[in-house]
RNA sequence: GCCCUGGUAGCUCAGUGGAUAGAGCAACCGCCUCCUAAGCGGUAGGUCGCAGGUUCGACUCCUGCCCAGGGCGCCA
């Protein structure tokens, strides 16, 4: 058997070995315990407490009547032999330290280097699907640095899941319908009629950005001056409504008309497909791909909207009242109820996304994780609650927040707001401080912490970098590999021809250790939803990697040592490799 | 007012019932004739917001309070 597959083998030896000891305690002993109580057997974080530790003892003292120390003794006595076992300590308050045999853990070298890119994944998902939607950033401009870190957050996931054995499926759910793609259209004409030498204002809640410029030029370009109207009416409307909201719903039906509605939709779909297909290439040159964009307005064509309401109507969750129709949320956790339909006969936005979950539903997978920025976690309830109503489970979908990050130049806040138009855009930030830095620094804080994002700290190429840290790590690896290739030492081609024993130093001891853990922290990363995990383990593992080259030569003249200590660090280099693609973070080759 | 997140070293953060609470940065002291010093070692730094409770044991779980940020639309 394979002790280091994972630590869980491991694990479970131990709790045999332990189960036994008290069945043995109660029966020939006549303990009153029970064999069945749970206990935990973990690896340690002082190696002075030995390499596993348990608490079996202090779990079941009391039990037994007896003190935690007095039935430790009794538990070592009655352990079975094993030959992984070394020692077995009694320590502190009463728990029990297994130390292992040196050769148990030098098996983890073969299994890497036997799995390579695949050490650390596993079978936990058995091939159920899930689908994870994230991003979905409304389609009216260029992705800030707050998109980026769901992006960057959501790949990561996406990118566990699929190593423990989920079929994921990405998806982005685009917000192409409703007012604001009606106050796009408007931008997109208002710059158009500038570029017609058309004398008018934008009014304060357009979308103003220079993007928007560039859509109205190419569309000028292409069709002339076909869409222009009236100096004067446009005069009209600005004088008579001051108030930029009433103006711009003014605006909106004024085009609609002017226009009529297949010039309109034009704009619309120049407007949507070009910022569309901005993020996506922006997403794409981040290394972040969905497998769907998933249209918002297609469920409106699809009379899907009408269709999950009737299941609401029909389940009798739905009322009138001040001609509107309302979803009866409260019923079901939310805090109050919710409307669905406006008293000017349009869905809400609600609306088409208890449509979208249905659809989610209906797509048959069978777990599905939502990813949204922490101001929309009022949201959730109803979201959850709208599921309950349509008769499916709302335990299948986890709403995962991530919290926003504010951009530090050094020791300066920079200031930002989506309004005016004054942020910085994912793709600047990708520019300034290289996709490696960007993707590393976005999950290197858990998700619901708030992210201090300094741009200072993540281009530099210096030591206060954690990004460089862990990619020097590997660097340094191939850099000794290089080395002994040009002196003609390369690693042995047959892994079996080496006699790992002689890796005996604690530095050595430590790696092995570490290396080991690695499939569990990736089982916890993604359980947990949770790639910090992993940054946190590289960055011990490249602290323990750098500490030996400091203090052990790699390339001695012992040839079988020489040999052994390469394979380790290669090891190492595979580890780090396989972390940092997970975070979709490049593992290069030299530095 | 209600709901969510947070409050741990000077700063940024790990630590979801276990042993003496840990990293990085900043500070201070050392290490390149030697496989990349983008590195390593060492010193110093703490009332884990406050107060109770639960138990063999609490940063961790429960209750109350204080502080910070966010959310509470017929917007999306």
């Amino acid at each position: 058997m394979r002790l280091f597959q994972d630590n869980a083998p491991v694990k479970e030896t131990l709790e045999h070995l332990i189960r036994s000891s008290l069945e043995r305690l109660a029966q020939v002993e006549n303990l009153a315990i029970d064999p069945g109580t749970p206990f935990k057997v973990e690896k340690t974080r002082d190696p002075g407490h030995g390499d596993f530790a348990s608490n079996v003892a202090m779990m079941l003292a009391s039990q037994a009547g007896t003190k935690p120390r007095e039935l430790a003794v009794m538990i070592v006595d009655n352990l079975p032999a094993s030959p992984s076992i070394k020692k077995v300590d009694i320590a502190g308050p009463g728990f029990i330290n297994f130390f292992l045999n040196q050769d148990t853990f030098l098996d983890i070298i073969n299994i890497i280097n036997e799995q390579a890119d695949h050490f650390g994944h596993s079978d936990l998902g058995q091939g159920q699907s899930v689908l994870i939607e994230f991003v979905s950033a409304n389609p009216t401009g260029p992705l800030h640095i707050g998109h980026g870190r769901g992006a960057a957050y959501g790949a990561a996931i996406a990118n566990l899941l699929e190593a423990v054995g989920y079929r994921v499926f990405r998806e982005y759910y685009l917000n192409d319908a409703g007012r604001q793609m009606d106050i796009l259209t408007i931008s997109v004409w208002l710059r158009y009629l500038q570029a017609c030498d058309i004398q008018i204002d934008m009014p304060a809640n357009a979308y103003q950005g220079d993007y928007i410029k560039t859509i109205a030029a190419a569309i000028q370009q292409k069709i002339g001056s076909d869409f222009i109207c009236e100096q004067e009416s446009l005069n009209v409307i600005y004088k008579e409504h001051s108030d930029p909201e009433k103006l711009i719903d003014i605006l909106i039906g004024f085009a609609k008309k002017e226009l009529g509605k297949e010039n309109y939709f034009y704009l619309f779909e120049k407007g949507l497909n070009y910022i569309r297909d901005d993020i996506e290439n922006d997403l794409a040159d981040f290394g972040v791909v969905f497998d769907n964009w998933f249209s918002e307005r297609s469920l409106a064509e699809n009379h899907k909207v009408q269709e999950a309401i009737k299941i609401l109507r029909d389940n009798d969750h739905l009322y009138e009242k001040d001609g509107a129709t309302w979803f009866r949320s409260t019923s079901l956790g939310d805090e109050k109820d919710r409307v669905v339909i406006r008293e000017n006969g349009q869905a809400t936005y609600f609306a088409s996304d208890i449509a979208y979950h249905l659809s989610k539903f209906e797509r048959g997978f069978d777990k599905m994780i939502d990813i949204w920025g922490a101001d929309h976690h009022g949201y959730m309830a109803r979201v959850k609650a709208s599921l309950a109503a349509l008769g499916k489970d709302p335990g299948q979908l986890d709403i995962l927040l991530v919290q926003f990050a504010t951009l530090y130049r050094g020791k300066e806040k920079i200031q930002m707001s989506t309004r005016s138009g004054q942020y910085v855009t994912l793709r600047e930030l990708r520019k300034e401080v290289s996709n490696d830095a960007a993707r590393f620094f976005y999950v290197m804080r858990k998700s619901e912490q708030h992210l201090d994002f300094d741009l200072e700290l993540a281009k530099s190429q210096s030591q206060d970098n954690p990004v460089y840290y862990i990619q020097y790590a590997h660097a340094r690896v191939c850099s000794v590999m290089r080395q002994a290739e040009g002196k003609n030492l390369a690693r042995e081609t047959e892994i079996g021809n080496i006699d790992l024993a002689c890796l005996a130093e604690p530095h050595e001891k430590a790696l092995l250790s570490r290396l080991s853990s690695y499939p569990e922290i990736m089982h916890n990363a993604a359980v947990d939803y949770e790639p910090h995990q992993i940054v946190y383990y590289l960055r011990e593992l490249a602290n323990e990697f750098h500490t030996y080259y400091n203090a052990c030569q790699i390339l001695v003249d012992d040839s079988n040592l020489r040999s052994a200590r390469l394979e380790l660090i290669a090891s190492v280099k595979q580890v780090i490799k396989n972390g940092l693609t997970l975070i979709g973070v490049s593992a290069p080759e030299s530095m």
